[in-house]
DNA sequence: AACCTTAATTTAACATGTTAAGCATTGCCG
DNA sequence: CGGCAATGCTTAACATGTTAAATTAAGGTT
């Protein structure tokens, strides 16, 4: 349908150069680093940031977990069960709360974030090296600057 | 397990501050926006992404698609044959090489692609109105940086 | 032409994403 | 205290993500 250099600039700009796009190949090259190290180990990205997020707070409640691993609830529900199964973390249910659902992480989440955490900063340190310092930083920061101009309702 | 304001600050950077945690945060509020425009018409956010590809080349293999809708090739193949079934797009069979599979959008994608643009269009400025044209542009830049530091594989 | 390798998709199997319902527990209000 | 909306989570159902294996077609070699 488009033929002409200025065509294809203006539709390559359309699908290619776009936000959500942008974003999700980004991510997608990343994660190509990444999956690796953690599919070594038979977890998934996501088991890992639920783990990563309980190694910092110690113990939470399925909200907390989810808001801040960013995973939607129904999907969070069946990774805890899936990682108690693998006797990485225990479940509780709040005596305060019966409504809420409490994890902690076990020594063997533990273990495996100590192994797997250099490995981690290993390719984060590479990718930095590649990109840039200044450039990743003030890239975090737009990325920060625009969840909060999209969290802002209006 | 961390309590002070101190280590607070430094968990926070951890998993918050994470390249791939503020790409997937970022995208998540943008689709947010985008996603009730799609699902208004019962089609996803994939299928919208290979329609669009599909407007744009006008006829492609499976390769060209997953490549520039950033889709895996097991999954496009569910999903083209969901848009087959839809009446979206058409399936053949490319006559000179039998391996690859081409793909065309229907007048029924090209109808569905004139009403959703607009919508999505108007999304769009608002988020960058909000965000600031300029610092956008900067993001998709570093964004398109950070994509080809990562391409070169070393 | 038979054979081997590579290439383009597709299937299969399991994990997660997404939306809507369902279930229990709380908290509030009359 | 009984009733009820709100909360926190879980199920269910379908779509996609992810990896490995299977399938079919091209291409090259002998």
């Amino acid at each position: 349908m488009s033929n002409t250099t200025d065509e294809d600039a203006f539709e390559l700009s359309a699908t290619r150069r776009t936000l959500p796009i942008a974003l999700l190949r980004a991510r997608e090259l990343l994660m190509e680093r990444f999956r690796p190290i953690l599919s070594e180990r038979g977890i998934t990205e996501q088991q890992w940031r639920v783990m990563r997020v309980l190694h910092e707070t110690g113990e939470a409640d399925a909200s907390e977990i989810a808001e801040k691993a960013c995973i939607l609830a129904p999907s969070l529900s069946r990774i805890l069960k899936t990682l108690e199964a693998k006797g990485l973390i225990t479940l509780h249910r709040d005596p305060e709360d019966g409504r809420r659902t409490l994890s902690r992480p076990t020594e063997a989440s533990a273990a495996l974030i100590r192994e797997i955490t250099p490995e981690s900063v290993d390719i984060y340190a590479d990718v930095e090296a590649k990109f840039g310092r200044e450039k990743l930083a003030r890239l975090l920061d737009d990325l920060d600057a625009l969840v909060g101009a999209l969290e802002d309702r209006g």
